[in-house]
DNA sequence: GGCGAAATAATACGTTTGGGTGATTTTATT
DNA sequence: AATAAAATCACCCAAACGTATTATTTCGCC
């Protein structure tokens, strides 16, 4: 064989599953399974065993586990073993385990229904190119985990936080409606026609590209423009 | 034709990419590109001149844009057509806009080097059960960003916060309400009666002592019951 | 003095919402 | 099996809302 073959090491508490895998990934050109592991710590008593040529350089690793689980053993695992890629597989998409995973160090993330051509070629892609191959189900998880993450590093370079160019008096009326008032309301408050604030209200939906109260709520407490 | 196609919009600012990409898409059974923007003003106003049967499903939109770039674009298009999906396209893979288009609302992001076949996949994928597709090279960089993230833990504490006792149904219902729906949209949405949300509505109100959209939301947000 | 941008206001029309009342069906809970 | 609590839906009515169009007034500013 002229290629080198990607050593691969698969880490899972059900023999069947090992089996499986080793099997399969091995009928493919460019794999070759060169550890398998019941658990977390057998998959660590082993890579110490291991001299640095023969190591695995990808781990499939099943993220439920009896003894010592798949987050677990990439925690560590990462720690020693940087150059080590590691990637998820598991059934449900739950997202305190992957958020768990992810924050541990794993390098992609697959359901474990996934065909395995496609594994296969994200083991390929994540040993040459380092990037993460991701189920779409996974990824959907992470953005809306992302979605309400905050990075804490958004000091001050970032205020993109869009300029809508409400005037005064549209931020004031703006501000009345988020708290709930009604045209009248607003009109008996600021001593004004209800038909200019109604005027109001529409150049503001105008300017924010909305249709109705709520999303006008929803636009400006988002970009704190009240 | 008995399949009935996928309507796909596209917004690019430069004429030769929509052009490329609307051959390219409509090349495919699948696809039928029924609308090309320039910006995010001009896509925002030919959505708002279509009713929804005519309306694309799934907009392929770029990130950099010069006059209402693609975040901006999709922040609005996802609160006035929230079924509507977005597929960020862009030749950069910057942390920044990456985030800002996830909070954003973005449903998937690919780069443009991206082969065609692929895009088009994701485009089926994302119509068809709504997970997200993305590049591996983002992926990584979303993964890079959860990790540094934290997830804004409500612990108790600070806020007195009465239980308003909403049963599910009420607080699912709500949530939607504040997301922007009408009676109409959130009863498509969930498959019931626009009654029956109305219903829902004014049980909800007299749970929190209220009497409009706006109030609810003040009060929701306030408390934190969504 | 006049130009332009906000602010003010009216009218008109169709749609959405809020309020009330009542009824049937599901879904627990005992 | 009996009951209670949610969830579902319908109908009516009036008020509030969203959209469009047009017009007058006010105010800063060159």
């Amino acid at each position: 064989m002229t290629i080198p073959k990607i050593p691969v090491g698969i880490v899972d508490d059900k023999s069947q599953n090992r089996l499986l895998f080793t099997e399969r990934l091995n009928f493919s050109e460019e794999i070759a399974v060169v550890m398998t592991a019941a658990d977390g710590k057998d998959f660590l008593d082993q890579m110490k065993r291991m001299d640095f040529p023969q190591r695995p350089a990808v781990i499939l690793m099943d993220v439920e586990m009896a003894e010592m689980d798949g987050i677990a053993a990439v925690q560590a695992g990462k720690i020693l073993y940087p150059d080590v890629r590691f990637l998820m597989l598991t059934v449900f998409d739950d997202d305190d385990k992957i958020f768990e995973a992810i924050k541990a160090g794993a390098d992609g993330y697959l359901l474990k229904n996934e065909k395995i051509s496609t594994i296969i070629d994200c083991i390929v892609q994540l040993s040459e190119s380092g990037s993460a191959p991701m189920s779409p189900r996974i990824a959907r998880k992470t953005l809306d985990l992302l979605m309400k993450a905050s990075i804490p590093k958004m000091e001050e370079g970032n205020k993109e936080r869009h300029d809508y160019e409400l005037s005064d008096r549209e931020t004031e009326i703006l501000k009345l409606t988020i708290d709930g008032y009604s045209y009248r309301q607003i009109a008996e408050r600021l001593f004004l026609s209800g038909n200019t604030i109604k005027k109001h209200l529409a150049n503001i939906y105008h300017k924010l590209h909305v249709t109705s109260k709520a999303q006008a709520i929803k636009i400006a407490t988002r970009n704190r423009l009240i």
